[in-house]
DNA sequence: CCGGCAATTGAAAGCCTTTTCAATCTTCTT
DNA sequence: AAGAAGATTGAAAAGGCTTTCAATTGCCGG
């Protein structure tokens, strides 16, 4: 009824068969026969608008696909609706799981998450932070070869910031993250407990504090069970599933096997388990295997695997939650560091039949 | 020698010791004793600049901390920096994978990328689209469950897409998928040859059109074979573990029992491969499976999974290329509509012994 | 010692919104 | 019916940056 022709020209026109990107507040101000504030105000409704222009403004917006441009509102508002996810790496069921957690929540908050990756370096990171510290209203960041009081210099001040599974330094910011200490030990004692003694670890990088903590939670549950630590047996790596087999061949070349092999991480497990099984050797009876985060990966290995049960997408979920909290706060919160609880399961790759 | 009353206080200050983000080019203009114009052409090295005031700025900029308001510069420039990546979920080895590649590119790039998931329904991702399309130069859209042609009315007319795993209707979109379709009938043909006639198959969802093809894909090598399709076999699903574990434990309850199961992505396989394990009925010996994705844990479950290969991450490289391409061209590239081949993987699951 | 060219420079005009601020128009109170 | 409060409205400033445009400076050949 209204007319034919397309969206630019034409009496009153019809909604745009293709949106048309170029219009602003202004063509919206004109066609509706308003001023550019009216329209503004019916755009964020902050202020009584007669119905009719309301209606006019509504349909002009319509007509023309006019949708706001998010820079000028930045400029003005100095808050962009986005936050940045800054992680070391993105490969792997265990980031994956992070995102997802993440995800949903800035979905629903109406946050867009800017993710990066690739920042094991602390360098790399200042970089990235530098980079789009200004383009977001908070960030995410995941440094476990950082400390917060290192990166404190880099983050501009006020702006919001939430940690994960980074070293705290101090009580000065909000860091989230899990017990890997507990967690290593509780699994190396498990080891223990079966009677191995004769018990290797596959590291993570060697500045991830993660990797520090588990080592040392390695290192403890050896102790307290009165176990000489043996360097031999402390292999380094890297988290990857290469890794992980490299470092598991070396044990096998060894004159004098480990009876168990505890990995940093799950990832590194899996690589193990392929080594192991290439050459022949049976898991548990031969060597058993620990992980950690337990991915969703550990359960369908053969055999399963035992791990540390990690609640990574619940701290992606709860660790954007709190980013967001921070973000809307008039002032700024108290800091509050968390560290979760982590939980031993055990499955088969140490206890037979499980 | 200047003032001592600046920012941060301090005699003309060393670097700050926190990144102090209100400073804007006018703070760093008055510091440098310079017209705003002079910031900006040492800040994007536009113009020869003296190098004294160029020393003085950048002494400024350092002092002050001072980095660009990014929204100041898209308002004026007209580009964010940004690319859109919109996906229909995030969750498992398969995204995370695409991500990896993409993450690289676009970093290397300096392009930040925008990651927003949960679109597996037309509405919600148009609405998407609509929340992001002003944020960035260009959109990587996955969407197998949409059309190109249906999404084209939400697409501002001028910004760069470029689709992957979605339905073209036309040439007029930049499309890069893979060859579901001929993956199915090479994986299911697989079967064929080993004997097997009673071949089941797990769905994905119904409007995805990945998951149509590799039906497709089914369907054409039976019929290739000259066996009839039975539809008690044709097992819907969607994508997920818990649809294969599902799915597999309908198959088993079933009186005639299929003696092959093609699991229209692996992560369904993995499901089904536990249902499988769980009732004893072993694999491939009494039951052969088949996935697609070739997801990494595909290699690691017990028996290895026979899938067909796509090459995710290469995928995830290459589109986010191709967009940067169309982003940084200067007029309209001519649309290419890619069919990557994929490739079948035989392993365990299907030939014992592998 | 002068016109002219190149190298530098700064003023000012946008880019697109939001948000005062003040003005206009209604409606209600007394 | 007059004044006041309240509802609507538009003009204009501001936000931080890039980019003309024109002006200034220093230097050349002549």
């Amino acid at each position: 009824m209204k007319g034919f022709s397309e969206t630019p020209a034409g009496p009153s026109g019809s909604a745009p068969s293709t949106a048309s990107m170029k219009s602003n507040i202004k063509d919206v101000a004109r066609r509706a026969e308003v001023s550019i504030a009216t329209v503004s105000r019916v755009l964020n409704d902050t202020c009584p608008v007669h119905p009719d222009k309301r209606m006019r403004v509504e349909k002009a917006i319509q007509e023309l696909g006019y949708i706001p441009n998010p820079a000028a509102r930045s400029l003005l508002k100095r808050e962009t609706g986005a936050l940045a996810i800054l992680l070391p790496v993105i490969t792997g069921e265990f980031f994956s799981e992070f995102l997802t957690g993440l995800d949903t929540v800035s979905r629903e908050e109406k946050y867009f998450a800017i993710v990066s990756a690739s920042h094991r370096e602390e360098e790399q990171l200042r970089l990235a932070i530098r980079n789009v510290c200004r383009r977001v209203d908070g960030m995410l960041v995941m440094a476990p070869e950082s400390s917060t009081a290192g990166l404190r210099n880099v983050i501009p001040s006020g702006l919001p910031v939430v940690y994960v599974n980074t070293t705290a330094d101090d009580q000065l910011d909000d860091v989230i993250s899990f017990d890997n200490f507990g967690g290593a030990r509780k699994l190396v004692s498990h080891l223990l407990e079966l009677g191995h003694r004769r018990i290797a670890i596959i590291n993570g990088t060697p500045k991830a504090s993660d990797a520090i903590d588990r080592f040392r939670g390695y290192r403890q549950a050896l102790e307290g069970h009165g176990v000489k630590p043996v360097e031999s047996l402390e292999i380094p790596g890297d988290f990857t599933q290469e890794a992980g087999y490299e470092g598991a061949r070396a044990l096998l070349r060894l004159s004098d096997r480990p009876t168990a092999v505890f990995c940093v991480n799950d990832n590194m497990a899996v690589g193990a388990l392929r080594a192991f099984q290439e050459r022949g050797v049976r898991v548990p009876e031969d060597i058993a295997l620990g992980g950690f985060d337990d991915i969703p990966m550990a359960n369908y290995l053969t055999p399963s695997l035992t791990t540390v049960r990690v609640p990574i997408k619940k701290i992606g979920h709860m660790s954007v939650e709190r980013l967001i909290q921070k973000t809307r706060a008039k002032e700024a919160l108290q800091p509050e560091q968390q560290v979760l609880p982590v939980e031993l399961v055990i499955r088969g790759s140490t206890v037979a039949g499980r």
